[in-house]
DNA sequence: ACTGATTCTTTTTTT
DNA sequence: AAGAATCAGT
């Protein structure tokens, strides 16, 4: 007990050993908020005596309800199992399955994430000849999902204009579509659940008085829905206790709402919020950046984070005049701080947007450091992954169209366009699914044709319309059968072995020249069965396809080497490094240029650069590239505003060799004296613009022009040689060296640094 | 039905 | 720049 809670503040105490009420807790960035979370779970259950059961915890990623959990085992000899910890959607699922019946669902309901969704939508708006064009499967997409959100059905949509009537219509063809497949799409998990627990009175009962105690973390991160749905679990005697920061909210474009903490505020008569303050993760001069950047947002809970440590390092600036520099730039001072002790894992590159991590990557790569970039293609993202799923769920539930339509030609078996089209027609009459149409074409050969055609065009029909596409779709049924067949008395992962070697897919990419990959990626998912089984305590196929679903990540089947982080801003909430490198600090790219249109949409860019920043433990660097490539084309930058926004006491500007001519020719552009902003930021002139280029390719020349053929060089990493040509100039000059025990290679000026001997 | 070629389009972030 | 989607030719 006293373990328990020594070494906590006297806020974190507080909150820990609140009596039976309901509490928010606003804890700002690295203030021990998980802590005080797990803490005050261990702390009900072993001082207060709340059974395990009576505990659900809602978090806001998969990883984060792991942690909790392993935390919690490590402060209590307790079974976890019972325990409802997990994401708002992963506990919806976990009751839906429980009450299927009720909920009006199949046992063996699919969950669809966005691309399935995607890919449903797409075939309905076909289905009824909808013009994609106008209706871009996005947007309908976008507009079921936001209808559902607000809790409303299909045919609880108000329409007032003719766009509407149509997407209404969509979304009622879409659901459709759904029940009839038994599929679920992620905002349908929590409309379904909070459903079924607004009409099923017994049921309502039963959870708010099963559940004593609710604690939510990242509340400022809810959505509407979400909200709505913990506040009937709550029922009236739950303590309610969240946790959350106003300043991390970064995903209002999932529909989170920051106003649900003070609605929480209100509905839950809280008289006193309690504040942690003290920083225990960063260094003065990171978090004065931090404070000041968030201090331009408006409407804030207020809240000033301290730290007791002293102010540390500057904020290292770095201008790169493009996207390849800046890379270069990273790649080298990773190298030192390696060299000077920092693990790689303690170091983080994040960029705003997935697509920036591709120079990096590169970068990384000829440097041969060690790197690893979460998100992005995910493992059950993955095509091959997905086909295999596909099988998956044609062995759980055969009816399931999506799947059937993903594999009935992967590996190719001669199905095409027409007698897909043929099956489709045929379910149509048939009013089932396209399964229950081949098993009819496939099953009986004669088939009540038409009595009154006569017997020569039924022969003729038959030979026709039944042989030819008959082999394909009736090889298909085969195999399906085969495979379900064959899965019976078989574990989780030998259904898995078994379904990859019969359906042909392990074959398929190991013919293709560059499969191995994706062969590698297809036995991954055997070992993801087996650690499902292990963990989960519901060890169904169904079960792990909703996994599958859920939790499309972090599953990489990596090696746990001391390697680089590479990540969004958004994957790195939670999460804090040794040294972060933030890059792509341009307007436009962050803050993205989408975000001007939406309302709120800066002061949400700018939350994000406050998580960026507050990731940093010791050092931070900030960075941007004057060129980007973007979309194959070059796009000129200014830099990003935010960085404007952090006081120049705390940054030291670093500058590249080259810059300090480009300095002087172009005083108070990198020069940050006083000035107005648009002077020293920004609205650089096309004309100062082009100088800066200018003088950049003439000291890159008088660099280049260094090195000539004939000349004897070393390389840091492939040792002596010489130069034997030398083509292109400026940035592109490169030369040819031929290495005395590496072979002849072409080597890029700019980065290969090269030694004259 | 399949192949190769051409055009198009890109998510900002995630359950 | 790269991958997906569509189109044309076989």
């Amino acid at each position: 007990m006293s373990t328990l809670l020594s070494g906590l503040n006297t806020e974190q105490l507080n909150a820990v050993t609140l009596p039976h009420q309901s509490a928010l807790v606003l804890a700002g960035a690295g203030s021990g908020k998980t802590r005080v979370l797990t803490t005050r779970i261990a702390y009900l259950i072993q001082s207060r005596q709340v059974s395990p059961h009576s505990i659900i915890a809602v978090t806001f990623t998969n990883k984060a309800a792991k942690e909790m959990l392993a935390r919690i085992s490590t402060m209590l000899p307790i079974n976890t199992q019972g325990m409802w910890v997990g994401t708002f959607h992963g506990l919806c699922n976990r009751m839906l399955r429980a009450h299927y019946q009720d909920a009006g669902l199949p046992q063996t309901f699919q969950i669809l994430d966005s691309a399935d969704q995607i890919a449903v939508i797409k075939r309905v708006l076909k289905g009824i000849g909808a013009d994609d064009e106008k209706f871009p499967p996005r947007q309908v997409q976008w507009f079921i999902n936001n209808a559902k959100e607000e809790g409303l059905r299909g045919s609880q949509v108000e329409a007032y204009d003719d766009f509407t009537r149509k997407m209404v219509e969509f979304y009622l063809v879409y659901e459709q579509q759904c029940n009839k497949d038994g599929m679920v799409d992620f905002a349908e998990l929590l409309l379904r659940s909070y459903e079924l627990l607004t009409r099923n009175e017994i049921l309502r009962r039963h959870y708010s008085g099963r559940f004593s105690h609710i604690l939510v973390d990242e509340f400022q991160d809810t959505s509407q829905l979400q909200y709505k749905w913990l506040k009937l679990f709550a029922g009236a005697g739950a303590a309610v206790f969240v946790v959350g920061d106003d300043d991390q909210s970064i995903y209002a474009f999932r529909g989170a709402n920051t106003g649900n903490m003070r609605e929480f505020e209100h509905d839950f008569r809280i008289s006193k919020i309690i504040k942690l303050e003290q920083n225990y993760r960063s260094h003065g001069n990171i978090l004065d950046a931090a404070n000041t950047l968030i201090r331009n947002n408006s409407g804030r809970l207020d809240k000033n984070l301290w730290t007791s440590e002293g102010h540390g390092e500057p904020l290292r600036v770095y201008n790169a005049p493009t996207d390849f520099d800046e890379a270069a730039f990273i790649v080298d001072e990773v190298k030192s701080l390696h060299a000077g002790g920092v693990e790689l894992s303690q170091i983080a590159l994040l960029y705003r947007s997935n697509a920036q991590s591709r120079v990096l990557e590169h970068a990384l790569f000829n440097a041969s450091l060690a790197y690893r970039v979460y998100g992005g293609m995910r493992f059950f993202e993955r095509q091959e992954i997905k086909h295999a799923l596909a099988y998956l769920r044609m062995i759980a539930n055969p009816d399931d169209d999506n799947a059937l339509l993903r594999i009935i030609n992967f590996p190719v078996r001669g199905i095409g366009a027409r007698s897909l089209e043929q099956l489709q027609d045929d379910a149509k009459q048939l009013g089932g699914s396209l399964w229950q149409a081949a098993l009819e074409k496939y099953s009986s050969g004669a088939v009540s044709s038409q009595a009154s055609e006569d017997m020569e065009t039924v022969l003729h029909s038959r030979n026709k319309k039944i042989d030819k596409p008959k082999k394909g779709v009736n090889s298909f049924v085969v195999l399906i059968e085969a495979i379900q067949q064959g899965c019976d008395e078989l574990s989780l992962p030998e259904i898995v072995d078994h379904m990859l070697e019969h359906s042909g897919l392990v074959d398929y990419y190991r013919a293709e020249r560059e499969g191995a990959n994706r062969l590698e990626n297809l036995h991954e998912l055997i070992n993801a069965a087996t650690s499902y089984i292990q963990e989960a305590e519901d060890d169904s196929l169904a079960g792990f396809l909703a996994h599958a679903s859920l939790e499309a990540g972090e599953h990489q089947s990596g090696n746990n080497q001391d390697a680089l982080q590479l990540m969004t801003v958004h994957s790195a909430k939670g999460l804090e490094f040794h040294s972060v490198f933030l890059s792509g600090l341009e307007e436009g790219l962050f803050p993205h240029e989408n975000s001007r249109n939406e309302a709120g949409g800066l002061e949400e860019e700018r939350r994000l650069m406050y998580v960026a920043l507050t990731r940093a433990r010791r050092r931070l660097y900030l960075s941007f590239a004057q060129n980007r490539m973007l979309h194959g084309q070059t796009r000129y930058n200014i830099p990003s505003r935010f960085l404007q926004e952090i006081p120049d006491g705390l940054l030291k500007w670093l500058h590249p060799l080259q810059k300090k001519v480009i300095t002087q020719q172009v005083p108070g552009i990198m020069g940050r004296e006083s000035g107005t902003t648009d002077q020293v930021f920004g609205m650089l002139t096309q004309k100062s613009r082009l100088r800066m280029k200018e003088s950049t390719i003439d000291i890159r020349d008088t660099e280049a022009s260094r090195w000539h053929v004939g000349q004897n060089v070393t390389h840091a990493k492939f040792g002596a040689g010489v130069i034997v040509n030398r083509e292109g100039g400026g940035a592109d000059a490169r030369v040819q060296v031929k290495f005395n025990h590496a072979g002849t290679k072409w080597l890029s000026l700019e980065y290969a640094k090269l030694a004259s001997t």
